[in-house]
DNA sequence: TCTGGGGTCCTGAGCCCA
DNA sequence: TCTGTGGGCTCAGGACCC
């Protein structure tokens, strides 16, 4: 289901002002990327922009001026040509988004410190502890929509309620530059009346499952018996979602959420048989998935390959090491040693990509005893070379050194 | 029409072990 | 000693989110 559908629905709701207990707000920063792009480039505002770009890419972002015309992110690029020819395209520059998202970020801090980011562009605030201090929720809501817009030049907008899920309901549904409180006694009116699709967790699969069961509504899910839900989704999805359509919801706001995983994937411009080239992407993604590892402070212990073919499909292939590493040539050996036992032969290939996961803080390493001849290559010994080789990408730039492999690519 | 890249969570099968 | 059971781990895949 579509975001405007969503709004259509839960804007037929009276809701009325009272944010008593509303302490979590979700804020979500309208078109981030093109809004981002806006600012450097003021004379494109009011027009058609979209943020994209690569020979096989996706819409990243758009204006609204753009979407009025169709186009939607995650949108293929070629469509979005197609329904919107006179938008302005603009390759996407993540630093600069990251720069503004930070900048962000720290003002939500010094609301108050309980800010769960969930992206660059969304973030759970709990301003429970800031009610002495900043007034009500929807007065700090306030005063973040005009502290944001004044330092950042962005507008955004922020769903004000009990719980987070409600919250970020609300805020999808006010969009663009607007504020919705859902206060505590009106949380299961707004909800029931809500596509299926609305609720988090219900996508293109699990709304065909719900409609194909006559399950329509968020008040349809809260009407069946919770039994008929768990055979057709599962266990836990289907307790899920029957918590949500009654707007239960005991997540809390956790800033600072470990990271289970840290991966690299990359499509190719053209699809690709060549082993050697295959070869390459998986060294060039395992030193950037090993160097962004390092820089965290943690290990990794399972090796996953994904693996996708021109016509889609996608396999994933893994291995627990004994030991949990940060080196790029061991997660190279290993995405190596996982690709080869495919036993492919020419097939094509649109996309590699390398994940590590099982991660572990550096500080936590069981340090193993080497007994290795003087003058072997060791694994502390390569460890050493790559955390060097980071110490130059950070002074000179990231492709001042690289294995030399990968010197041959043509840039 | 032709589908990115970064992630998380869940499920189920298979295996090992107490 | 054999059998059953349940938990934990690994692996693969699917679905979802932004």
């Amino acid at each position: 289901m579509s975001r405007s559908q969503i709004r259509r629905v839960a804007s037929q709701t009276d809701l009325g002002s009272d944010d008593t207990g509303c302490t979590i707000l979700h804020i979500d920063m309208d078109a981030f990327y093109a809004s981002v792009e806006l600012i450097t480039r003021p004379e494109l505002r009011g027009k058609p922009v979209i943020v994209g770009g690569g020979q096989r890419g996706v819409v990243l972002s758009a204006t609204y001026e753009a979407r009025a015309m169709g186009v939607h992110s995650a949108m293929p690029m070629s469509r979005a040509r197609r329904v919107a020819p006179d938008a302005i395209i603009i390759e996407p520059s993540h630093h600069r988004y990251a720069e503004v998202s930070a900048g962000v970020m720290a003002l939500f801090n010094s609301i108050t410190p309980l800010v769960e980011p969930l992206s660059l562009d969304e973030a759970f605030l709990d301003v429970s502890g800031a009610l002495r201090r900043l007034g009500s929720p929807t007065a700090i809501a306030e005063l973040i929509r005009a502290r944001v817009y004044d330092e950042q030049r962005i507008t955004c907008s922020v769903g004000v309620a009990p719980t987070k899920f409600v919250a970020k309901l609300a805020s999808t549904q006010i969009k663009p530059d607007g504020l919705l409180v859902v206060p505590a006694d009106r949380v299961v009116s707004f909800l029931h009346p809500l596509p299926v699709g609305a609720l988090w967790g219900v996508g293109e699969r699990t709304e065909e499952r719900l409609v194909s069961l006559g399950l329509r509504t968020v008040g349809d899910i809260a009407n069946t018996p919770l039994d008929t839900l768990t055979r057709a989704l599962g266990q836990a999805a289907g307790q899920r979602l029957h918590d949500l359509s009654w707007g239960r919801d005991d997540r809390h706001v956790v800033p600072d959420v470990a990271e289970k995983s840290i991966g690299n994937e990359e499509t190719f411009g053209r699809d690709v048989d060549d082993p050697e080239v295959v070869a390459r992407e998986f060294l060039r993604l395992s030193q950037k998935v090993a160097a962004r590892v390092r820089r965290q402070g943690l290990l990794g212990r399972t090796v996953v390959i994904k693996v996708r073919f021109a016509d889609f499909t996608t396999i994933t292939r893994s291995r627990t090491l004994p030991e949990p590493t940060d080196i790029g040539q061991v997660v190279y050996a290993t995405a190596r040693e996982l690709y080869a036992a495919l036993g492919l032969q020419r097939a094509r290939i649109r996309l590699v990509g390398v994940r590590l996961e099982g991660l572990i803080e550096e500080s936590a390493r069981v340090e193993q005893l080497l007994f290795d001849a003087p003058g072997s290559d060791t694994p502390a010994d390569r460890r050493a070379a790559e955390v060097a080789a980071d110490r130059l990408r950070e002074r000179f730039g990231d492709d001042v050194v690289r294995p030399a492999r990968l010197w041959s690519e043509p840039d």
